[in-house]
DNA sequence: AGAATCAAACAGACTGGACTGTTCGTAACT
DNA sequence: AGTTACGAACAGTCCAGTCTGTTTGATTCT
């Protein structure tokens, strides 16, 4: 619940009231733009959404990018939170398909990642905005592409980067079409042929598919 | 250039006029979407593009959502009509390889398909938007599905209907991503792994693969 | 065939509303 | 005391939809 909270150093109680704030309005931006989508999306909105003035908004986030930034921000905390409580740091012991059925289950069937799909296109005609978001996401996709690594080891580190990619549109296009179509009762049979057509691949590619003895994730974690 | 005019029945100069000003419109409308996204266009925008007057505009799409929902169906149009001037409507000796690289180039790699895919987003919180542009999915959706089998020719279909799920998913995966990421190259490798993977699936599922008489698209031939 | 009649295609202005960013004022904290 | 957190109102902008007026094309009547 305050994770987050304490992520950031919080030093008096003026500092814990302000992150507390800035909490209760990305969780309030990310609901809005789960409900009513980007378009129709405006601060007042997520002001009354969060049950505060729009005083309050402003004071901490300025312009309408920056509420829109934060709250990208906070979904990929969010993200990394729940990853991390599920497995921590090190997935050398994680099976590949326990890892893909968590992240499909825990982040990209839900409705927030379309979410912040729908910013990332959103982004695509917006030169700024579009800078902050790559910004973001800059340090979580290079240690995503290291955990990947962790999962899969490819002896051939091209072959292997080219299906994290895959994996990734692949998921991504599901998320799309579910969203769209009302959820695709297809995507789980989907995700199990992909993990089949992935363990051929390993198998094929050599060394990988070590035997796994983490326990599969259950409930979260805290470190 | 005048195809679409052709296609529908115009009897009278007026009636030309009428089609003339709407195909107008629509293109003028994808382009501004294509160039400033959903979330900032406006019908003003649209009619200034397009050259008109704002009574032109209204005149002919009474709301936005009318605006809109004429833009999509005129991509959807501009998509039929590539892939009818390409492999005409037996696909049965074309090869799979080669209509996947075409639906790549010419319709998912375009700037236009991010703004259908901008749309499908938008709809998901607009319910009669959603519906309008469902239904005008339905058909070629249903075609597609067809056109698809007589591509793949699976024995089993219902592993045929996966597959074709999976394409379309990772297509519209990487359509977003690209964007996003001012286009991957990765994108061209991922597609011919993608073909590799097809062809291994289509051996092992048995009788499909049947040798291509047709000659690769080239340019397009009017029927 | 030609005038009269009607409907459709356009043009331009107006209205009510909503949103973004800003400013000023007040209370709480350090 | 001075900074930070918040509240409330304001100014400027823009948009969607409507309404009135004008022109052009189709239709009917003689």
């Amino acid at each position: 619940m305050d994770s987050i909270a304490e992520a950031v150093p919080v030093v008096g109680k003026q500092a814990l009231r302000s992150a507390q704030m800035r909490r209760r309005l990305c969780e309030a931006a990310i609901d809005v733009l789960c409900e009513v989508g980007y378009e129709a999306l405006s601060t007042p909105m997520i002001a009354a959404r969060a049950g505060v003035s729009r005083g309050a908004q402003t004071h901490h986030f300025a312009t309408k990018a920056d509420m829109i930034v934060g709250a990208f921000e906070h979904l990929l905390q969010g993200w990394e939170a729940a990853r991390s409580a599920a497995f921590g740091q090190d997935l050398r012991n994680v099976p590949f398909e326990t890892y893909l059925r968590f992240v499909w289950r825990e982040i990209f069937s839900r409705p927030s990642y379309v979410a912040a799909v729908e910013l990332m296109l959103a982004a695509r005609t917006d030169g700024e905005l579009g800078e902050r978001l790559r910004q973001l996401l800059a340090s979580p996709s290079g240690e995503r592409d290291q955990r990947w690594r962790q999962l899969l080891r490819f002896p051939d580190t091209e072959k292997e980067e080219q299906f994290q990619y895959m994996t990734l549109c692949l998921l991504r296009g599901m998320a799309v079409h579910s969203s769209f179509n009302r959820s695709d009762t297809r995507n789980e049979a989907v995700l199990e042929a992909w993990i089949e057509l992935a363990k051929t691949l390993i198998a094929k590619e050599g060394s990988a598919g070590a035997p796994a003895r983490r326990k599969p994730p259950g409930p979260a974690e805290r470190p």
